[in-house]
DNA sequence: ACGAAAACCTAGCACGTGCTAGTCTTTAGG
DNA sequence: CCTAAAGACTAGCACGTGCTAGGTTTTCGT
């Protein structure tokens, strides 16, 4: 039973007609009598027959197929993946995805999907060097998700760090905070715009002197570790800026330790809108790079690709929004002129 | 360039010798001289030709591939997914990822990993009726995560919930607690074990008539109002277990926000372990169902089903442990005691 | 230098399906 | 009743690869 898994010849046989005839209801093409139709539907659920998507697409010479990169121990992956199967989905494309894990790099991953003759990969926060990149874009159309790239290198779908950031601080500008700190993420490429954002933005509200930057990255830790550091400082900001949801965590947890109210004493926005930052518990304004839009983006500019070979490699920048939630207020000097 | 992916036959010639020998080469057989080799994975590099997985399984009759059935939504499932990797890779197997999503249900995702012809297929707390899994079973091995099935249906892996449970109570009640509460999810059939293990646990150390049970669910709000009926009663319980971590973190955040301290006041356990409770944030004591145990174990009953067909399906019970954090400590009664 | 084995290489069929080009049967129009 | 068209169905090749069964050259022991 498990060495031979039925065929469309063993459905045709036993409905008593050819495999071709099979071949022609299974995919819904004019030609077979209804009659017909339903005994072949009805046998092929009997013997449990669904058709070989490999020997389709092999003959075929085209597998409608997009192959997706994604890191699942990256917390925004999943609502993207998610959104790319529906956009994927309503254009008439299928998704097979490349999992990134411990022992299976992005090289690794992308090799499996071209093995699988999709005919575009999405990858999601790719890290592969821009040259490989170049190199695989000339292969087969690539969209890349959230990375900043040299312009043509391939097609791409991020969102504007720059003004994401400048939206927290313009919240908060706006809510009376002068003392805005930031804390930075070193480590990846993306992240410069948002510096950028933080320091233009600050210019912007004629604040060049009250630019305070704290290293951080990915993690709790150096959340905690920036609140560390600004509370060492003799004048405490009144507002913190991160670069990303986790170091938000992170320092406010530290700060409530050290005895500070959020956002009564401090206030805190983080980047992502990741579901952590959702949870009621943590309840933080967070930049979000809408999820559904990113998706749709990236199929589009693959399917557009795919169709028209020729056509330049599609670029498409999102606008993030600024959720806000319970980790922003007015600053504490302005509350104590104001108080309530 | 997109139209025509090289094949090997592209690579032979390039090289100059027969397609059946760049066969041998990719395939890691002997008879290739190593300096032809060489030359070989050169053109093909430059070509950017990898192997056809479709045309390989085809005429190979078999895919190397497992099927994994898994829903990016659930907060455990991308651990596992991550441990099933390396557990596959380990025994000499590669995965094909099936996601439901809103648009995908289960059948259809199950159906795609048929078409994929997949040797087997691992199911991640499938919700599919039993007569569906037992029809699947007999065309393949199926393993099912975490779910309970009736014996012999198929191969099955799953924590135990009573012992998980029991363990929680057990630890509170080491630490002096008594009057010990209960938050159910009433919806997934996973929990009835953990049901009874409070039921029983709460007998063993002689405490039955401290039973007290509240309705929830999967969800921040159902713990939120679990907190809600408790702080409504007259004698607020000194600790609190709950069935899944979500619901444990709303009940936390609305006792906290009721002014009670945790775990001074009350303490508080979840269940799965899952990143949220990992959080420094939350530090979260709960039960663990190791992914990396519950992964490799479900490789294994899939490997073993599909080595020997004759074998009947294998049933795997892992116990779960306890990881204690900051969410529980002695009961106020005892606190005032022994204060510090 | 000879035979044999080892090393290196190739021809041809098969896998399950899609597609083109048909064949055979039924129906419709005069 | 004849013809043509429409409907229902089928024969056979092709897709890219793996495998069996060979073929040819090189190497080695004596």
């Amino acid at each position: 039973m498990i060495s031979k898994r039925p065929t469309m010849m063993d459905v045709a046989t036993r409905v008593g007609v050819s495999r071709q005839l099979v071949g022609l209801a299974f995919r819904n093409e004019a030609g077979v009598s209804s009659s017909t139709r339903e005994r072949i539907f009805e046998a092929a659920s009997e013997l449990g027959y669904s058709p070989d998507i490999a020997a389709r697409s092999l003959r075929r010479r085209s597998s409608n197929y997009i192959g997706v990169l994604f890191n699942p121990a990256h917390s925004s992956a999943d609502d993207i993946v998610e959104a790319l199967y529906a956009a994927a989905h309503e254009r008439g494309y299928n998704l097979i995805l490349g999992a990134l894990t411990a022992t299976r790099d992005e090289r690794d991953a992308i090799t499996e999907l071209l093995g699988f003759r999709t005919e575009s990969v999405i990858l999601i926060s790719p890290e592969t060097p821009v040259n490989e990149l170049r190199k695989l874009a000339k292969r087969l159309p690539v969209v890349s998700i959230g990375r900043p790239l040299p312009q043509g290198v391939c097609g791409a779908v991020r969102s504007d760090g720059q003004r994401g950031i400048a939206a927290a601080v313009d919240h908060l500008v706006e809510l009376g905070h002068r003392d805005i700190a930031y804390v930075l993420t070193r480590s990846l490429p993306e992240f410069a715009a948002r510096h950028q954002g933080y320091v233009t933005a600050m210019d912007r509200h004629g604040l060049p002197s009250r630019v305070r930057e704290i290293d951080g990255d990915f993690t709790e830790e150096s959340g905690a570790s920036a609140a560390e550091s600004l509370l060492a400082e003799p004048v405490m900001p009144t507002a913190v800026v991160c670069s990303n949801d986790h170091a938000a965590m992170g320092l406010i947890n530290r700060l409530l330790r050290a005895g500070l109210r959020v956002p009564e004493d401090v206030s805190v926005t983080g980047y992502d809108d990741s579901r952590i930052a959702r949870l009621s518990f943590v309840d933080l304004t967070s930049v979000r790079q809408d999820p559904e839009e990113m998706s749709t983006a990236a199929v589009e500019a693959a399917v557009q690709m795919m169709s028209d070979e020729e056509s330049a490699p599609r670029e498409r920048m999102i606008v993030p929004t600024l959720v806000i939630r319970g980790s922003t207020g007015q600053p504490r000097s302005e509350a104590q002129l104001h108080p309530r």
